[in-house]
DNA sequence: ACCTTATGTGTAACCGGTTACTCATTTGAG
DNA sequence: CTCAAATGAGTAACCGGTTACACATAAGGT
């Protein structure tokens, strides 16, 4: 391996001048840092960044923690933290939590083991004690806690604009899947939709969900169609959830939208590849993974951020599992 | 931040007697041991796994590098790979490639700057200098290489028993999708089903495609049905591009499997969510991260692998997208 | 011309661990 | 009882960077 002394008996100097030229900092003589980079360059440099992270006690690493990247969603998100974070210089040190505390105590300790600038966490349990310990910067990402800046879609709007987007089209019973009790944004979802749903005077039955997790959407959309078989609309708690209820009314041979609308939430990039193509509440989740990432590296880099809590707007994506909205 | 020292101190023993007991080496008499494991109970004291990684010149860390988590093909690899890794303690630095050489370079290098113990790569420049260069283990997955183990599906038989199904069932006019034709897998499963489809006497058509990204293979679908409008039978270069077929083919109102067979290959997990279900070849994606994990891990710790070359077994799954066998 | 400030570079301490080496004490074989 | 081997624990060097500090020289103000 070659290291920064190396260099600096290569190019004739002392390995604090290698550094500053690194670095740029300190004072180099042209002609010196000309030496220096080009004995980097002869050599293949490239410093180790264990060895400055141990100095600095930091490295340019960032924990993130999702639940499961198998749920395509996630990924999206990932994939938005990721490209910010590249562009500024950082990586990613990644783990999926299971929805499990344990595991999920365990990344974190990892993360801080490894000396991460900050971690992203799209945890169930944003209020325990080992994310208010942390001393790093900490941004959740789809989850709402008071203790720390947070991204996240605007839930309860979403679930509003699904249950009303259902009644105008026409829907009178209508199925709610709650979504995981415990997870802030699935809440806020699921409330906007009853209350519109009251508001309308609209008979609606709750199926309640435990975890995001596909086998479970499968399950519960058997469930459904058997405790509210009359249901003319869905409104899934995402869109695992919906394609697994669309896949259960078609194979159930119900018409799809003209027997049951069904709105997904999320806009995952399948959704659009269904047939019929999924309705469903857009979350700008790569726009909300990229704006996490901006505002961790504002925490790095500053210590003070205006806007702590970013609410990101929803939007409703018409396809094919929604009929046509009536004349007005 | 707590350090060995201060554990030293509130022990009242040295450092290497804590180091000792922290690693279980040399010799530490029991009541010492004790004294020792209660101040790091005490101080909550975990060590700095950065501090030694520098010392011993390698982390707990593993690079992984994939094309693109937003292909739900990857996340099953990658979780299969974590799981593997989390029971053996190793954590992934992790990042995309987007099929760029350049972006990928870049990342292995940080991989090696941040002192990782090996890369797991689905690279689509397995030959590259970068790879050749690394003196850490390196298994490729997915890929297929001549200098470095590696840990795939077995590609050329996927593509023999997705073409022999497609005929079996009685399709005479088959459009293929090619896939990437730099990826050695994708082109054993275009092979494999070609040679079952020209042994067979069977009408064929090719449509070539450079990735596997998902724009593209709506491109694709549309092109193939311009292309082979009269096409009875479809095998996809994977699930992604099988979805796109399916959603085409029924946009168009061609029934499936009536008047289009199609079969995939993958099995991701939304596949049976489908309608109709998608059939298709399945590559046991979370197995092969578990065994790329597994032999990533032997390597890492002996230094002598026997099995380096590792060929998994794909399947017929039959679904809903295509025939029922006729009877003999 | 003289003193202050700016420029340029090297020496060595430090980050938080691991381990080679040293030394003291115990243990046990003959 | 003697001496080699085993046990137990501390000191300090080391990993590969960064930076405080020291020092020398050049530049600039009066």
């Amino acid at each position: 391996m070659v290291t920064i002394k190396d260099v600096a008996k290569h190019a004739g100097v002392s390995v604090a001048t290698v550094s500053r030229v690194l670095n740029e900092t300190g004072y180099v003589h042209e002609d010196t840092r000309r030496m220096v980079e080009k004995a980097i360059e002869e050599l293949n440099y490239t410093p180790n960044e264990v060895a400055r992270s141990l100095y600095k006690r930091k490295s340019r690493l960032i924990g993130l923690l999702l639940p499961d990247i198998t749920n395509p969603y996630f990924p999206q998100l990932a994939r938005g933290v990721e490209d910010r974070m590249q562009e500024s210089g950082f990586r990613l040190i990644f783990g999926n939590s299971d929805e499990s505390e344990q595991k999920e105590r365990h990344y974190i300790q990892t993360f801080v083991q490894n000396n991460v600038v900050g971690i992203i966490s799209s945890t169930n349990f944003p209020g325990m004690d080992f994310y208010r310990r942390l001393k790093i910067p900490v941004v959740f990402l789809d989850r709402i806690s008071s203790d720390r800046p947070a991204v996240y879609a605007d839930g309860r709007e979403g679930g509003r604009i699904a249950a009303q987007q259902i009644v105008e089209r026409g829907s009178r019973r209508v199925a709610v899947l709650q979504g995981p009790a415990h997870i802030r944004p699935a809440q806020d979802r699921f409330q906007g939709a009853i209350e519109v749903l009251q508001d309308n005077g609209v008979s609606h039955e709750v199926i309640r969900t435990d975890s995001f997790a596909l086998h479970e959407a499968e399950q519960k959309a058997k469930e459904l169609f058997e405790t509210v078989p009359d249901a003319d609309g869905v409104i899934a708690s995402n869109d695992m959830a919906a394609i697994a209820v669309l896949h259960e009314a078609l194979r159930l041979g119900k018409k799809v939208p003209e027997d049951v609308q069904i709105i997904g939430f999320d806009d995952i990039p399948l959704s659009g590849l269904l047939f019929p193509p999924l309705s469903t509440i857009r979350q700008p989740a790569y726009d909300m993974g990229y704006k996490a990432a901006e505002l961790m590296i504002q925490l790095i880099e500053e210590q003070t951020v205006e806007l702590r809590n970013i609410q990101m707007p929803v939007e409703f994506i018409e396809r094919g599992s929604t009929r046509a909205k009536p004349e007005q």
